[in-house]
RNA sequence: GGGGGCGUAGCUCAAUUGGUUAGAGUACCGGACUGUCGAUCCGGUGGUUGCGGGUUCGAUUCCCGUCGCCCUCGCCA
């Protein structure tokens, strides 16, 4: 971990600060942290305060490791040390782990064969001449080692202790270090930080929301909003022009790892901007971001991908660009195939495509190909046709339909040598992107192309308006209500619905989708019509976004923006699992607060006040 | 809402086909030790096997229910 600036406590007041310099620092109090003594501090005294990491006892003489958010120090006690006071080593004979202290002593030079490479403060030691207790600790019921030995719901519980872990401490460390480094960007850039409405207001559609009964409207309750989207598009009516927020937002949805019941996100919105606008300023912020948060390096540009090419070559809308392996379109050659299935599926209107595994036909047995069968069996695909490619031509499931010329001319299509490994799904489009989309991936993690130490982005941009929705049996926002069309004269969004494109967009890092954002429509009469295509009366939009309608009657400007999710974006960069391991308070998968047991229960009279009854069968 | 996994000492785990007094490491407590750095060595405390019920002569083990945690599908405009 590299070490944050550490204050400089024992500086001396500088000039002007007379308030400052009139405050006397307490004897107990540290002058160091301890992830600061180095050699040249050698024979300085100075005082360290610390938890108490673990205790070496060697009769008369007693190591103790300090820690605190900015390292370790070890600290030496020694029965015959000149200097020592009285009843001290009495005193840190009793001591243990995680009592907090406060010790005086002086900074040793170590013996070279007594170094400790693993520390920064290796080379030194600090020499007590007294310690004072500030705190005395219980047994933890869990070890605070680096390594994570207790289970996760321990942890929960005992969030605090958890915390005083190293990888914790690195997680939140490196991410107000890279939410600090967002900030100055975005400011630098003319973004004013505006905070929106937490108590707000419940809108249709889209997640559950969480709610707050008003005690003063009876009856009436706020939500904790989805995302400050309304909030955000109103200061640019306001004429705020740039607009940022580090926004908290509250989906009542099922969580998975890496979702949580409240979650961060850099939302921001600009005016007077189209697409490339927004893109490049937020490129810059992300590339900021991780570079000061975590010391990544991102590649600039940012590929940009239309939705379409993205799903053409990589079967899906998030494509993971750390390893190439794209979808190679066979319909053309699969049409005048001997293969039946090849064939056939062309003939009922679908495609076959391909991906070329480059050097992998030996680490894929006929037993490893069975299981990649089955995968994409899960995934809709009737079969998946292989073949390995030989010097003399190919092997496999599909080589008596490619021996010879026919075999060449598919070598030489999918761009393969000898050694190479080609997988082939023919059905439907749909199908075909999607078990090859998940097909990429998976292979690409078995011949080890993603690591978690390569950072790939990318952007998606004009993703479908609409999206049908079977069980509804009608069409559906496909990013948000207010996404502008690409064309913005259409007049009939009933024609050729699936074919629209909005001017929605999504950024990508390592196949997981961090951002989305879109260019707003900001003409009213544009809004109320695609309102009226997705059957949302005047009425609903009056009751829903009324005030935002409204406002767009007064002159709103060309905006648009993005929300990019913070927790996601901190876990990737670390490489960390799930969301919670970046979070410093989260939640379990039940939306439960193990440590404060929130949700909890509330008196009758707070129900009463607020005129509101539970139903639970169980309350409590 | 569906599917899967897990729950035994403070912690991490073990316990043969259902069998005798439920073990180990670690932590903790006590002792020895002046150069350790996950110290070492000796000794010790520590158990409602998540909870409730059932089958059985006998249940950590099998069955049913329930609670909690994790993963996943649905869901998250």
């Amino acid at each position: 971990m590299t070490p944050a600036a550490p204050h400089r406590w024992n500086a001396p007041a500088g000039a002007g600060t007379t308030a400052r310099s009139m405050k006397q620092r307490a004897t107990w109090q540290r002058t160091h942290t301890c992830g600061e003594l180095t050699i040249s501090h050698r024979d300085q005294a100075v005082v360290l305060n610390g938890w108490i990491e673990n205790h070496r006892h060697h009769g008369q003489l007693i190591f103790l490791d300090l820690r605190d958010r900015y390292g370790v120090t070890q600290v030496v006690v020694d029965q015959e040390a000149a200097g020592l006071a009285a009843g001290t080593f009495d005193t840190v004979r009793r001591l243990g782990a995680e009592d907090v202290i406060a010790v005086h002593g002086k900074v040793r030079a170590r013996d070279a064969d007594k170094v400790n490479k693993n520390r920064s403060t290796g080379a030194i030691e600090l020499v007590a001449t007294s310690v004072t207790v500030l705190s005395e600790a219980e047994t933890p019921p869990f070890e605070i080692l680096d390594k994570v030995e207790a289970n996760e719901e321990l942890r929960m519980q005992y969030r605090y202790l958890d915390l005083r872990r190293r990888p914790l401490q690195e997680a939140m460390q490196k991410r107000a270090r890279f939410v600090t480094a967002i900030r100055n960007h975005l400011a630098a850039n003319g973004f004013l930080d505006i905070e929106t409405p937490i108590l707000t207001k419940s809108t249709p559609e889209g997640a559950r929301d969480y709610l707050v009964p008003s005690r003063v409207h009876p009856g009436k309750f706020f939500a904790l909003p989805q995302s400050p989207q309304i909030f955000k598009q109103l200061c640019m009516v306001a004429g705020l022009d740039r607009y940022y927020q580090i926004a908290r937002c509250f989906r009542d949805e099922d969580l998975r790892a890496d979702r949580q019941p409240e979650f961060t996100q850099i939302d921001l919105e600009m005016s007077f901007v189209e697409e490339h606008d927004v893109l490049d300023l937020v490129e810059g912020t992300v590339v900021a971001g991780l570079r000061e948060g975590f010391g990544i390096d991102l590649p600039q540009p940012f590929p940009r991908f239309d939705y379409e090419e993205a799903m053409a070559q990589y079967g899906c809308d998030k494509p993971d660009l750390r390893f190439d392996m794209k979808l190679i379109d066979c319909t053309e050659l699969a049409r005048r195939s001997s293969f039946k299935v090849f064939q056939g599926a062309v003939e009922l209107g679908g495609i076959v495509k391909g991906l070329c595994a480059k050097g992998a036909a030996e680490q894929f047995s006929r037993k490893g190909i069975d299981e990649l069968t089955a995968f994409v069996n899960g995934l809709g695909a009737k079969g998946l046709a292989w073949a390995k490619v030989t010097p003399t031509g190919v092997e496999g499931s599909i080589a008596r339909f490619y021996a010879g010329e026919a075999g060449a001319e598919l070598i030489a299509h999918m761009g393969a040598v000898p050694g190479d490994l080609l997988l082939f799904v023919a059905d439907q489009k749909k199908v075909v992107h999607r078990a090859l989309g998940d097909l990429r991936l998976k292979v690409g993690g078995m011949l080890g192309l993603r690591d978690a130490s390569v950072f790939r982005c990318c952007w998606v941009l004009n993703f479908p308006m609409f999206e049908w929705h079977e069980e509804k049996a009608r069409w559906q926002f496909a990013h948000n209500p207010f996404s502008a069309p690409v064309d913005w004269s259409i007049d009939d969004f009933g024609q050729d619905t699936a074919n629209i494109r909005s001017r929605a967009y999504d950024f990508v890092m390592n196949g997981w989708e961090l951002g989305s954002g879109s260019i707003r429509i900001h003409r009213p009469a544009l809004q109320a019509k695609v309102f009226e295509f997705l059957g949302i009366t005047p009425e609903q939009q009056r009751a829903n976004f009324g005030f935002l309608l409204d406002a767009y009657k007064y002159g709103g400007p060309p905006h648009g923006g993005i929300a990019l999710g913070v927790d996601r974006m901190v876990a990737l960069a670390l490489g960390r699992e799930g969301i919670r391991d970046v979070i410093a308070f989260p939640k379990t998968s039940m939306a439960f607060d193990l440590m404060a047991e929130a949700p909890g229960g509330v008196s009758p009279e707070q129900m009463a006040e607020l005129q509101i009854a539970s139903t639970a069968k169980k309350p409590g």
